[in-house]
DNA sequence: TACATTTAGATGTATATACATTAATTACAT
DNA sequence: ATGTAATTAATGTATATACATCTAAATGTA
């Protein structure tokens, strides 16, 4: 195991709470570097595959950009080049809301679903080995981790 | 407390792993969110900031660009801009190396410092303020997310 | 010495976040 | 009904990551 004092190369961190915040900075590093690295022979971006997930979702009920924001993982992504990019790409389709011409329905494609099928196995291989923990252990990190936002 | 199920509006998830790397990104999106706030009124960003403090580390001894690079918290950092971000701001300077012509020595400025002075009190209590988990539960979670990378 | 290899840093391009602004449309209040 | 406010999506710009490529300089070897 590498520690974060010897990945950094930082003698001591100046009390546990300080650590913490490096902690999540650079396991978050660490997780995301792997991620794409599996993304990438798909060609699409982990926000991309956020995406594409929450259109998924939606089984067939087109989605606003506006709440595709909302429902993604960082809510300051911005959704409306995303669609672009997925849209440019065939896996989602973009059609004018009849009440509401201001808001824009996103749906995906037959492309996107044959995409996310092997994707998607791909992605819950990944995070199963990724997450090397016992079952109790990924409880406890996943418990911290809401309590501290909380 | 607002869980992830509801701040993604996603009903469940497949299994507590997947959980686990979602809570990650949301928990890591969460952080920065609030630290980018932090850190606008100074005028340098996260990851400038990170090589600040490297260089204020070195306690007056230069250091190089890939010395740098290897001790950021995300290693696919780009160092040699962020170099040159924060030396249009004079907050370091950059001398041709002596010994090899190739590298470029880096040190930081008393402007660089002086930035530093304030804006480490900040983030110091930020950090202590941003983590609001017991000791016992501050380590726990130190050690958890160290055994996920180990 | 001469030439190939390696290394350090800079730079080009694509993707994404962060934040402000704009245009079009809808909702609301008078 | 009309003017104002609010909403939706797109877009502009700055910063940063991800990854490839380039140049200059150093190193290593025949």
């Amino acid at each position: 195991m590498v520690s974060i004092e010897k990945a950094i190369q930082q003698k001591e961190f100046k009390d546990p709470k300080n650590k913490l915040i490096v902690n999540l900075l650079y396991t978050h590093s660490y997780l995301v570097t792997q991620q794409n690295s599996l993304f990438k022979p798909y060609g699409i971006s982990p926000e991309q595959y956020n995406v594409l997930r929450i259109l998924k979702g939606q089984k067939g009920k087109p989605i606003t950009v506006s709440s595709i924001q909302e429902r993604m993982l960082n809510k300051m992504s911005n959704a409306s080049r995303l669609v672009e990019k997925l849209k440019i790409k065939g896996l989602l389709k973009r059609e004018e809301c009849p009440t509401d011409r201001r808001q824009v329905d996103i749906s995906i494609t037959e492309e996107g679903l044959e995409l996310l099928e092997d994707l998607q196995i791909q992605v819950d291989k990944f995070n199963k080995n990724f997450v090397s923990l016992s079952d109790e252990d990924v409880t406890k990190l996943n418990q911290l981790l809401d309590d501290l936002r909380g």
